[in-house]
DNA sequence: CATTTTTGCACAATCGATGGTGCAATGAAT
DNA sequence: ATTCATTGCACCATCGATTGTGCAAAAATG
């Protein structure tokens, strides 16, 4: 399988092929010959044999000396699902057009796991970072600025890095009023029929939950603690949780704010379950969209986070030279059941 | 916001600090040690002064110096869909549990771009290489043995690599089987009311197509080209054939089999656009399983294919020292409807 | 023609880690 | 006490590129 592992030329062997010194041969290759007054031939001359031999910088070498690598790197929760799949979708599409590379990794929601795995990449000298989702965003902050990595927070605020967010409340009350409208008048939901689930104790569910409740009191004049179960961010968890309420109840509430597309994969596991009449009746809301969700069998209601918008911001944001510690709203926006928005694929060109 | 960007120790700090060579810092710090007949008091003193001072090493040097990385890469075509993004959470599982680093890139299909991204991964000295559904997978091979660089193909087969793939053919006659039999004999489908749409000129849509005539010349004695839609792996695409198919015939075919997720968003598109009933009848089998496309107002059958098993399999063979160049095919499953399956993110805790 | 300026490039240090080699100090064996 | 083996470590070249500096040759100036 192997044929040639030639290695790969180096500015030294250009060098001695065209006469003239590495640091010449490196001036020419990387841009800065004009700088040096190296001469329009000389130049000709190394770019064809560069391309001749196929020399391609050594990236670690210019890396090491340079301290800079063209690395951008976005920190996951996780890639499993379609909000966090799009996000570094769009992310790749922002960093080629800039000329970098892009690598996309995942932590997990592990604090620690997100420590380490942002040191390995300040040990790649990774030029900037954007940090989606952290579990702790102060700790990779920490971390951060121990090696001055250009950084800024997306999705969850950290306190200490600026940081691009949806606007989570604003959300949750423009998708809680939308599931309370969903229903007609005769068939109104009561207070008690509304229910939020999942997420847990971060910036986002927080928020949610208080725009949760806000509409609620407006709308229904009803809110009670007990409408509100924290899961996680886990299928199993989720289910664990309907099938509970299921127990008790008879029944699933009518209405449902699930926190994210991961929760709702918790509400599949109950339907799968469970014969459809169990939910026929019901209205869902979920805060994530996915365009499979959509369009399920009964009314799903949905917000998709302005991911765009989010990654344009913290670009813009990691351009500055001091940018300042605060947190950006960004406007999500209402998905009706039954939508099927363009998404970051939408862009890539097929050849059929 | 930064505040104290004091630059990285480095083994020669250390072996200030410790009054040791730095030769021996770095035996301490890598490893080495013990074959260098290092004392254990002064590894102990180094290793103590070394995270005192929260050394870390820098990666670009060493790999510079051993052309290793540490790094694994995956090439993926896209992101943004569950099959691709649950192949990139697996991956990166797998990698971490052998301490390394994983990095997933994705080259949009474009066979320029994958040569190129592979060429920036291996400036990079990534140590190895999972190529996933490449376009040009044997383009992708020659730019790797040019620098030695083990690969393997997986998804989509290449002829100079080794190459996992589902066996697609099986998978596509399970699906396609299985769209027929869910009919019962009353609403018997018919030759022409089961088509296919989607995929391109690859080898996986080739197999599948392979499959899907077979088993309906078996199970229905009838077969045509012109129940075959390729349209490329583009959600708008597959909505335009979708609804071509519509204006020409009326309604959709009964029977749908979907050579991909991403095609399958070319039908809900198509969905947005028309009332119900354009498609209560119909059953929709689809190659690859998305957990809420298989909860869909209509029998969704979906193949998944066995992710871990072609990530294990992958990884057995890179360690293979002169691995053979044959393609291995793992059996895929077929997943009826509303059916919610485990996947990688299950492996995840949550500390809710 | 002498001097200054500009052009064109080579030299060498450097980034941080690795690993082969060599050598002094210690302990063991004779 | 001498010889030999072992222990413990320092030295130094090296990986491939970048970049500040210096200097000869060519061109411009007087």
């Amino acid at each position: 399988m192997e044929h040639q592992p030639k290695k790969k030329a180096t500015i030294y062997d250009l060098s001695v092929l065209s006469g003239s010194s590495p640091s010449t041969v490196s001036a020419v290759l990387n841009g800065t010959w004009r700088k040096r007054r190296i001469k329009e031939t000389t130049a000709e001359l190394i770019r064809d044999l560069a391309d001749q031999h196929q020399y391609t910088a050594n990236l670690q070498a210019r890396g090491l000396r340079s301290s800079r690598s063209g690395l951008v790197g976005l920190l996951l929760p996780v890639h499993d699902n379609r909000y966090f799949s799009s996000m570094a979708q769009s992310f790749e599409a922002h960093v080629r057009s800039r000329g970098q590379c892009p690598i996309v990794v995942s932590a997990c929601r592990d604090p620690e796991e997100e420590r380490r795995t942002v040191e390995t990449l300040i040990s790649y000298s990774v030029d900037e970072l954007i940090v989606a989702g952290a579990t702790d965003p102060d700790g990779v902050h920490a971390v951060c600025i121990g090696s001055g990595l250009k950084h800024v927070n997306i999705d969850l605020p950290g306190s200490k890095a600026p940081s691009v967010i949806s606007d989570n409340y604003q959300g949750a009350r423009m998708l809680t009023e939308a599931i309370i409208r969903h229903f007609s008048d005769d068939l109104k939901l009561g207070p008690d029929e509304l229910y939020l689930f999942g997420g847990r104790d971060d910036h986002a569910s927080r928020e949610r939950i208080r725009g949760f409740r806000a509409i609620k009191r407006e709308l229904m004049q009803g809110d009670s603690d007990k409408c509100i179960e924290p899961t996680g961010y886990s299928p199993n968890m989720a289910q664990i949780a309907f099938e509970r309420f299921y127990e008790r109840e008879g029944k699933l509430p009518r209405g449902l704010f699930i926190n994210s597309s991961i929760n709702f994969e918790g509400l599949l596991r109950f339907m799968a379950q469970h014969p459809n009449e169990a939910f026929m009746d019901i209205v869902v809301g979920c805060y994530d969209y996915d365009p499979f969700g959509s369009f399920l069998p009964f009314p799903v209601i949905m917000i998709r986070q302005d991911i765009e918008g989010m990654i344009t911001k913290a670009f813009e944001i990691m351009a500055e030279n001091r940018p300042s510690v605060q947190t950006y709203l960004i406007q999500p926006e209402l998905v009706p059941p039954r939508t099927a928005l363009k998404g970051p694929l939408d862009a890539i060109k097929d050849i059929a």
